[in-house]
DNA sequence: GCTTAATTGTTATAGACAATAACATTTGAG
DNA sequence: CTCAAATGTTATTGTCTATAACAATTAAGC
């Protein structure tokens, strides 16, 4: 890599207003983890805002896709949400039309989510918008490779 | 260490409590940067428990001691906390006797922000602690190389 | 130099999010 | 049948972040 500037003659130039030395923090995995996923996090709210979506609620809306009928503490579980806080993500997203929490006729204890109609076209929508900005990032990595590579990474982590 | 049992004929034993497909969330860069960002925080969280530090406390002091001096609004900033944020934090150090606020000369708004002789110790101690869980990062991602490819993609999402 | 704008640290406040406890209803085990 | 567990829910707490307002001080414009 490149050599350093080391430009010692600081002092004369700007006096007061100089860069601090940071690499001892940024060298750390955990803080260059967070920058990165508060990032990604961001840039997710800023592309679902006109959708008014935030990232949690459309992995919900993509599990109950994906598994019709399941009761809340499922779906809640694998998205490590305690189930006492998914009663309010569920109802906020029923009172927009998007899930219907339906009795199940076997287990009357137990509410089984399904996506509206809406819900659906709703989602449509999102994955669209979703799918852009996934192929984005895959393009900032480098490509399918570089992608697959990052995940394994991440996983040896988690 | 034992091989896992691939029973394929849940039907038969449990239809009720079969496996949700979540591969769609699972395969979403942004869930994965979660997934890990937590877990490394929250292994920092329980190998820091003695020291009862947090990651931001720690990233605080490893700042002040490379940059002495500077005012808290700086360091805030490098770190991306709210300066009003940051004065809590502050105050939580120096009533442990880590970090003192000396009224600036030059600029009689300011804090310079320095360590305690206790807080030059403490963190010695600390980072000891950090280094032990770095390097045991380093050896999951499988060596040095695997890290610098990891900080390397994940700067790219950034 | 004087007036005005910007900076610094601070307090107060509000919102999002997670964690825990307690509860009524219902189910399942022994 | 009895008792423990599961399910959804409410309430509460704590943590973290964002914003607004403020006094004191500094810097900028004229």
């Amino acid at each position: 890599m490149g050599r350093e500037k080391r430009v010692k003659s600081v002092a004369t130039r700007k006096p007061e207003t100089d860069a601090l030395r940071a690499e001892e923090t940024t060298g750390i995995i955990g803080y260059r983890l967070r920058r990165a996923q508060l990032s990604v996090f961001q840039r997710f709210l800023s592309v679902f805002e006109e959708l008014k979506l935030r990232p949690v609620e459309y992995s919900v809306l993509v599990l109950i896709a994906a598994n019709p009928g399941r009761k809340q503490t499922e779906i809640a579980e694998v998205l490590g949400i305690k189930r006492a806080n998914f009663v309010t993500l569920v109802h906020s997203l029923e009172e927009r039309g998007l899930v219907e929490r339906i009795a199940s006729a076997a287990d009357k204890r137990a509410n089984a989510l399904h996506l509206t109609p809406d819900g659906e076209a709703f989602l449509s929508r999102a994955r669209a918008v979703h799918e852009a900005m996934e192929n984005d990032l895959i393009d900032r990595l480098g490509g399918e490779t570089e992608r697959e590579k990052l995940l394994a990474l991440l996983d040896r982590l988690t």
